[in-house]
DNA sequence: ATTATTTGATACTAAATTAGTATCAGTTTA
DNA sequence: TAAACTGATACTAATTTAGTATCAAATAAT
C-alpha cells in the first residue's frame, strides 16, 4: 500500500531541489540529472506544477523554473493533491440506489475521520521545513541527493 | 489518491455481515448476493480470509464461511494488510547507491511518521466496533448493506 | 538572421496494478 | 449419487501509473 506515487514523489525532490538554493532558476535537464529523474516524465511533471502556480518558467535559452512561492507556503498535502487528488479513503458511489443512508454509514465515517487525519499530517509537512531539514543533516552527512521513491 | 481497493472493501463488508449474526455460517453465494459484490471476486477474497485466519470454512451442503476469531480483535489494518500489504508511504530504494544516507533522510522520516500514524489510526478501528456502531444506527435509520468503495 | 536552448502542448506506448471471470477438483450433506 | 459447497489456480479485462516522443513557440547569444 504505497501511498506516495512517482509524479509526486519526483515534483517534491524537483521543488525541494529548486528551494535548495533559493531564487536559483533551473532547466528540466538540470533538474533531470541532478535529481536522477527521466527527462521527459519530468518535464510533464514540472509543466503541472507551473499551471498549478508553485513554480514559475521562463523559456530559451537560460531559461527554465523556479519556485513561485515560499517554499514554507507549499506543502506535500498540495503536491500530493496537484497529482493524485485529494487525499480519500474510499467513497460511496450509491450505486444502484443500494446505499441509502451514506450519512449513518459509520465505515465511511470513521474512514473520513483518519481521511481528515492523513490529510492534516500531510499539510504539516512543508517543503520549507524539508529543506531546513535538509540542510541541517547536510552539515554533518554530505550527501547530495533529495529522496527516492519506489 | 485512494486508500482503501476493492479487496479491502469487500472483505471488511464480508466480515462485517459475518459478525452482525455472531457464529453464523454464510456461504459465498449468500454472502455476495446479500453485499453485491462479484461471485467469483468474492471468493477469491474469502480464501485469502481463510488462509490468514480470521474466517474459517466448511465445504459441501450448508457449508460455508464464519468468523474465526472475536470481530473485536480484527481491525481494519489486519485487513489493509492482507489485501494491500503493509501501510508505508514510500520506499527508498537505493538505486544505483545514490542515496548515501538513508537514515538522515528527511523526507523519508517525515513520511515514515505519517505512515505510523496511519497504521495505528487504522489498528484502532475494530471489525466490531463498525458493528456495534452499525447496529446501533440500524435502529433508527434501517438499511441493510454495509458500505461500498469506489 | 541563425542557431542553440529552453518551455508549451499534446499524443503516444509500456508496465504494473487492480478488478473481475472461469474451471475443475475435492468435501459434505441429504 | 446429486446438489451445494470450498480449494486451488489460471486467465482476461480495465484502469492507473510510468515513461517516451514530437513539434511548435520563446528567448538569448552569436
Ligand atoms: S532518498 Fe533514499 S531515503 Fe530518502
Ligand atoms: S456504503 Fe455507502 S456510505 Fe457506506
Amino acid at each position: 500500500m504505497k501511498i506516495l506515487n512517482k509524479h509526486t514523489d519526483y515534483a517534491l525532490r524537483a521543488l525541494i531541489a529548486l528551494g535548495m538554493n533559493p531564487g536559483s532558476r533551473m532547466s528540466a535537464k538540470a533538474l533531470s540529472e541532478g535529481q536522477v529523474i527521466p527527462y521527459q516524465f519530468l518535464r510533464r511533471i514540472l509543466q503541472e506544477l507551473i499551471r498549478s502556480g508553485l513554480v514559475n518558467s521562463k523559456q530559451g535559452v537560460g531559461g527554465g523554473v523556479a519556485l513561485a512561492v515560499d517554499p514554507e507556503r507549499i506543502n506535500v498535502r498540495d503536491v500530493i493533491e496537484i497529482f493524485q487528488g485529494p487525499v480519500q479513503v474510499s467513497e460511496c458511489m450509491f450505486r444502484k440506489q443500494l446505499c441509502s443512508n451514506r450519512a449513518n454509514c459509520v465505515l465511511r465515517h470513521e474512514i473520513m475521520r483518519i481521511e481528515q487525519l492523513v490529510d492534516d499530517e500531510f499539510s504539516r509537512v512543508s517543503v520549507g521545513k524539508l529543506i531546513t531539514d535538509l540542510k541541517r543533516v547536510g552539515e554533518a552527512g554530505k550527501s547530495r541527493h533529495v529522496h527516492e521513491t519506489n
